[in-house]
DNA sequence: CTGAAAGCGCTAACAA
DNA sequence: TTGTTAGCGCTTTCAG
């Protein structure tokens, strides 16, 4: 393995000092046309390639942005991730991508070496709202910009972009009850998520705004993957009298809870209605186009990276920002959808 | 925003030399217990954070990865990237993930802020087999170890891990042949592409073995998106003659084959039959789930990565190593599988 | 237009 | 067990 190269050979072989080189390279002023030329030259025969480790150390900053997600498999997340990627490498800063896979602990290392690497700010979707708060104000405390996406942690005081949960779902459920949906279940996701208890709490109020009842055989509680949606649907199966319509706290579990409802020759919406939440691609290529919830995850990646550039470039507000993004109703043939 | 505190802050606090506290903060021999807890207790206070852009400067060692992909968003990489990310997140490494989306200037831009960034290694999936060889040996002539994964670009000395496209798209053309269809079409890729290239040269060696002629018709060019097949299945939609059969690059595109002809009434696999390459989740879900060829992504991450920590760790052989990894088959309804 | 000195935060090598 | 000196590769002063 050769050694690098660095801008003390460069000013070697030109025999000039290092400063001149220094500036050359930057296109700084104040630098004889002639010379320059001299030095790029040298440059590139030497295959120089600048280390920013060393430029990083002077200037206090490294250009790069750290992304912390669940989980990038999570066909809502590389959309999200991709409207960061938009924004953030349009005006020159590169990303460290890191997953947490839900794990608190996971999650403080992948912060940790972040801040470490000295990265210009971060933007992540918490693990729980009930254990990230120290995660949150450990990198706040170091004054390292934060912007919070996707998921909430209540009681931080940092800038954040959610999509509209609450209301989402809480139009979902209000529809199935127009359509008339006697028995109406919730498969949930983890209470310690934001964005499956701001589900839940759209599902709640909306049945309580239409007097209706919820009994604790309304609410399966489960995960967010495929898998956890085949579990609760075997649940569901086990019981004596199925419900009538099924609102899931997002799209891959509804997948889930259809295959296995399909498998076991229900059909859906005759038998049941089954909704989702996100809007992933998978749910209109299903045999029967999945109702949902639709979310812009890339709107979420672009508004989070705008608003961490604002603070990057020295925006002072009292109070954090609190950006939503809409939601919007998708109706397809896996509900009734009269009128 | 304050100023964050270095080993030089904690020395003053402690009234001990840098020297000391930098032992102690990593665990050396040779601290005395006593001392070594006043500055575990000072570092605390101080809310310190080691600065590792100082740390790998003087170490020449970033424990990082760099990784270049072609578009995080299709399903084949981010179960890619999770295998790169389990094996070396174990063993210590954080991953910069970029994305190339198939440009060749795009990809050499990432590499250099990989390379300046000074990554101890980069895992590639090159965008192009005939741009693609200047990036990486730009990459080996800064003796950074790379290893290449899922494509290839021919007369490269690097590490790569691919899937065995060749050998699957052969075994599935010939599976089709053996079904007795007599129209074949193959829904190709950019030739630019390795995965691409290979998949339709298995499909040419198939027919060929079998004294199947190939015209100019049998060959649809396209790209790797579901929209990209949606337009395939246009423009064999508008010939007089449908195939019989249809071998797409991949499941995107046969999935956007699947929806184009399904919406125009044909039946499949009555009128014709489709099959994909990779196994994504998504064709199983289809009302006529699809055949296809199996990739375990996620093993061809594991074993990228494990050629790289090998480089990392000293590994010297004269050539450079090519691992396969195997795909299989996988029969289901959208193709007739007797026998 | 060019250069010398100092320092970013850390560690390796040697000395006390 | 602790400290001193030098240096990683670069940039910011301030001088020439």
């Amino acid at each position: 393995m050769k050694k690098r190269s660095s801008i003390k050979d460069i000013a070697r072989d030109c025999e000039l000092s290092v400063m001149t080189v220094s500036r050359a390279l930057r296109n700084a002023y104040g630098i004889h046309p002639k010379t320059r030329e001299r030095i790029l030259e040298s440059a590139k025969r030497l295959e120089y390639i600048p280390n920013r480790l060393a430029t990083n150390l002077v200037l206090r900053k490294t250009d790069t942005v750290g992304i912390v997600v669940p989980d990038i498999a999570r066909s809502f997340f590389p959309a999200l991730f991709r409207g960061l990627e938009m924004v953030l490498n349009e005006r020159g800063y590169h990303l460290f991508l890191c997953c947490s896979y839900d794990q608190v602990v996971k999650e403080q290392e992948q912060v940790m070496a972040l801040l470490e690497r000295r990265v210009d700010g971060i933007i992540l979707a918490p693990a729980s709202i009930s254990q990230s708060k120290g995660t949150i104000d450990c990198i706040l405390s170091q004054g390292c910009p934060v912007v919070l996406v996707d998921r909430l942690v209540p009681g931080v005081q940092a800038d954040t972009v959610t999509a509209t949960d609450f209301e989402g779902a809480y139009e979902m459920v209000t529809h199935l009850i127009k359509q008339k949906y006697q028995n109406i279940v919730h498969v949930a996701g983890s209470q310690d998520i934001w964005t499956a208890s701001e589900r839940l709490r759209g599902y709640t109020e909306a049945m309580r705004a239409a007097k209706r009842e919820i009994h604790p055989e309304h609410i399966v509680q489960t995960g967010f993957t495929f898998e956890d949606g085949e579990n609760a649907a075997k649940m569901l199966l086990a019981r004596k009298k199925m419900p009538d319509a099924i609102f899931c706290v997002n799209d891959p579990v509804a997948i889930g809870v259809y295959k296995t409802l399909r498998d076991n020759g229900i059909v859906i919406p005759d038998q049941v209605a089954l909704t989702g939440f996100s809007a992933i691609a998978e749910g209109e290529l299903l045999e029967v186009p999945l109702t949902t919830v639709r979310q812009d995850a890339q709107a979420l990646g672009t508004e989070a990276a705008n608003l961490l550039l604002a603070r990057l470039n020295g925006l002072k507000t009292e109070m954090p920002v609190a950006k939503q993004v809409p939601t919007e109703l998708v109706l397809r043939a896996s509900t009734r959808n009269n009128k």
